[in-house]
DNA sequence: ACCTGAACACCGTTCAAGT
DNA sequence: ACCTGAACACCGTTCAAGT
């Protein structure tokens, strides 16, 4: 069905990095990053586990080239955008990429990434910023603070962080029972804010905070 | 040497939780989480692996139990404080608390924890918030924001965040080439601030942004 | 160039047995 | 109540052998 009348699939069951990390994002979304070993992922390749380490370098090498094949989903600002549309665009398509595969995010979150496919991202941030008139260290400075935040934001969102909440309303009055018997006076007192999360205000509130506070360093 | 003429330290010796968690942490900190294990840890207890289980649930309530005693090392921000202050004495020790143990600090960044010693902090923050007059509501998004922020600094300063650069200065200048190389005309034209982080500025340049909207919304 | 399978040195955890 | 050790069902990766 794939590919019928367009370029011939050669052998579309061939084992190749490609369709490695294709069936390992798969596996860490249906299972979980836990679930994912090099033995599993040869069985459901019908493979002999040995012959993955001829198209990646090993374990490590596979969890970092999930994480590109995360990053390479932000899609690209659209052109005639200004500063602050631009940063926005760029925020929300990383959260949707994300939140696309949030077994896998803490991939894309909590490891360090040395390629080129992490060095596109930070290319679209930093352009915009430098056409809008910022010297290079302030705008590696904003980066690097909206970033963090972004970071911070979508670890708490793909459960991977800790929020005292989630998004589910029973496990909330479990939740609002326990912080209201705490014994904590601000604690009991927040106790139904702390209870539920909603990440999408959550999300436009910090962005909201930190694009203004750009938009200020850019006039100054 | 210790106790000698207080509380009589009974088995100094004896498995306890407490022996345990601290056994774990410093295994931590020699040897970096991926190193460690039920059975290492066992043996350097000079334990049999399955000792561990009367004390501690399992693989994952260990970790959660090394979170814990990171988290109960943040100290208590001075009372007479104004609100500025006391938030930033309270992010302060967050982040000292987690340089005191880098490669153990993922654990509370990236971990959700449920215990009351994850709730004390909270207290902590939320007291004076509430205290400057701010609806919970507000008070909660607030404290939501600072941690956002504070978990994708520190989880890019404890180096397990994607930064494209570290501290140390030979490395700087490899990367420096690199990024120069890289083809990309904004990446270029950074490079210098983006081969080198400064993670104390950044930290400071962040926190200040939010204390300063936290400071309006209090107005407001 | 790519694939295979045996082998090595590990894991976390269950369970039955000891004291 | 706490500790032990054997056992089970796994791991990632090296290496020599195949095609």
């Amino acid at each position: 069905m794939t590919g019928r009348r367009g370029r011939p699939p050669k052998d579309a069951d061939a084992l190749s990095r490609d369709r490695i990390l294709r069936e390992a994002l798969a596996l860490v979304d249906e299972e979980g990053l836990a679930a994912v070993s090099m033995r599993k992922l040869a069985r459901r390749l019908g493979v002999d586990p040995m012959s993955l380490y001829n198209h990646v370098d090993g374990k490590d090498a596979l969890l970092d080239g999930i994480a590109e094949v995360l990053l390479a989903a932000i899609p690209a600002p659209p052109a005639e955008a200004d500063l602050r549309e631009t940063m926005s665009a760029l925020a929300h398509g990383f959260r949707a990429a994300m939140l696309g595969h949030p077994r896998a995010a803490p991939l894309v979150l909590t490891r360090q990434l040395a390629s080129m496919t992490a060095l596109t991202p930070v290319e679209t941030v930093l352009a915009p910023l430098l056409a809008a008139g910022f010297p290079p260290d302030r705008a590696v400075h904003g980066l690097r603070a909206v970033l963090a935040f972004l970071i911070g934001t979508l670890m708490r969102e793909v459960e991977a962080a800790p929020t005292f909440s989630g998004t589910d309303p029973d496990g909330a009055r479990r939740r609002l029972a326990e912080l209201e018997a705490s014994g904590l006076p601000a604690v009991s007192a927040a106790a139904p804010f702390l209870a539920v999360c909603d990440h999408e205000a959550e999300f436009e509130f910090g962005l909201r905070i930190l694009l203004d506070a750009l938009g200020a360093m850019a006039v100054r």
